[in-house]
DNA sequence: CTACACTATATGCCGTGGAATATAAATTGA
DNA sequence: TCAATTTATATTCCACGGCATATAGTGTAG
């Protein structure tokens, strides 16, 4: 799932998963700090701060001083930034209804590991979001 | 999950979560290829020949040439890999034992997103797995 | 008010995976 | 039989995350 999600991304927006989900929260989360992110997505805070550069340095993202903590800074979107994050939502979306439409046809409810096993089985025998090398 | 049972492998047996699929992959699955544990999962085949390197480095898996096929070595355990794995496998499923039976408490079917989530909760209240830097 | 502990983030080094490429062997077709 | 193609794996280069550490700012005890 999300290896097929990072292509259809990349391929739409230049963008990968884990850019659009840092993106969305931001958009969601107006005024979050480096810690918040990295909490939210159970990663360090090391990560954290490099994955803000990179999403700084495209422009989507700035760092704004914190008023009340001159040790951090209030992560932003940018005008371009929220164009993107919004766009890509609509291709993730899509894409996501796409994947577990195929792989959920007939299965009605919980069963989640036979769902998600079919899901894995579908992904496999369409070559969706396989490793090239 | 899969953080929390990297550190408790890591801590008893000096491997990590990854080394123990594919060493238990070798042990049920004699006479695999690279290939066959690229497939199983889903990683690169670059990818998973480094991985058999490293675990060959440490003496826990020889490649054996394949009769039938000279570009292929069919990958095998060591009396070593062999023990390991065993062990690893008893810590594994204890551990694993530990994480569900403290989140899935009272939730008894199905409803797999709230187990989930609340899986995650329990593992965030006790930082577990939680990375360091 | 200052020394000391603590907190938030940034940075350097290392390990690992993906993609592209290289190499060797097997297969195929004329 | 042999050149072209395909297959299986190995290797190289790059991006990214973890961990350890550095740095700056904050809080606090006295």
């Amino acid at each position: 799932m999300y290896n097929a999600l990072n292509d259809r991304l990349r391929e739409r927006h230049g963008i990968v998963t884990s850019q659009f989900e840092f993106l969305r929260y931001l958009r969601d989360h107006p005024g979050s700090r480096v810690a918040d992110l990295a909490a939210e997505f159970a990663i360090g805070i090391g990560a954290t701060s490099k994955g803000a550069d990179r999403l700084e340095k495209q422009g989507w993202v700035v760092r704004q001083p914190n008023p009340s903590d001159r040790r951090s800074s209030l992560l932003a979107l940018t005008d371009d930034g929220l164009r993107l994050v919004n766009e890509a939502e609509e291709t993730f979306t899509e894409r996501l209804i796409e994947l577990l439409g195929d792989a959920l046809k007939g299965a009605p409810i919980s069963a989640a590991a036979r769902a998600l096993s079919q899901l894995r089985s579908v992904l496999e025998r369409d070559q969706v979001g396989m490793p090239a090398g």
